[in-house]
DNA sequence: TGTAATTGTTAGCTCAAGCTAAATTATAAT
DNA sequence: ATTATAATTTAGCTTGAGCTAACAATTACA
């Protein structure tokens, strides 16, 4: 279980949020969403694929390795915690509670995540993942 | 009043640091302190002086202008500001927390720590900085 | 005061992650 | 079926941030 960067993470990610959306996850659909280049997405993709966490084939499309949904799952899921405590319990503004997760998901321990949850679920209205 | 990377930050921070502790402050102290090789250090204070953040002169010693040191400070609150969530509120062990606030404290927007500190004012024993 | 040890700097390498331009492959339309 | 468009990939550049090895300057002490 190498670590792996905030910016593969981030890669990861959107393929899982690109893939539970429906379609074929293409080159240019994850390009369009993180706003950067095709050929910067190609050479991830061939790092993230080398890593075991997917498989893409030459000009094909992009699936997560059972490995990568579970990575990708784990990313999510921390961004979503983050988002709603500084959301609801924090009162921060919708708009800077996603661009700080966006951030925060790819530092924060997974012992302060625990913890996290744990303080979010013995709260009045419990956080629902 | 450009933003700069983490890794500048943490520099800012540890001479910052090493200067409230008294000496003068010196490339093999920083790079003691940060576990980092000398000519790394030289380099980014190199940086942080073309940024008007510190002074140094030739084989001489370093110290932050009046904005390096606003800046260094505004790190150092951040850090003992999530440090201080972490452990007290989250109950997370004190060197997770440690380790948490050295990255979270480069990436939690402005508009988050405030919040955050509000939150922390109005529980029972408020925090202090 | 002259030499040894320490400190600071320079030169140059590596890696990650972005980019553009150009080439290749696939798809769609006439 | 041929051609035009779109998607993907390759090649190669840039920047930041780390590193080591080698060189220069300073400090300390014998």
């Amino acid at each position: 279980m190498a670590d792996i960067s905030a910016s593969l993470e981030d890669y990861l990610e959107e393929i899982f949020i690109l893939h539970q959306e429906g379609a074929q996850v293409r080159v240019t659909d994850i390009a369009a969403a993180l706003k950067v280049s095709k050929p910067s997405v190609n050479r991830a993709v061939g790092t993230l694929k080398d890593a075991g966490l997917l498989d893409h084939e030459f000009y094909g499309t992009i699936a997560l390795t059972p490995e990568g949904e579970t990575r990708a799952a784990q990313v999510l899921r921390r961004h979503k915690l983050i988002r709603h405590f500084l959301q609801n319990t924090l009162g921060v503004p919708a708009e800077i509670a996603e661009e700080d997760a966006c951030r925060m998901e790819h530092v924060v321990s997974a012992q302060t995540i625990q913890h996290l949850y744990d303080y979010l679920s013995q709260q009045e209205d419990g956080y629902e993942e």
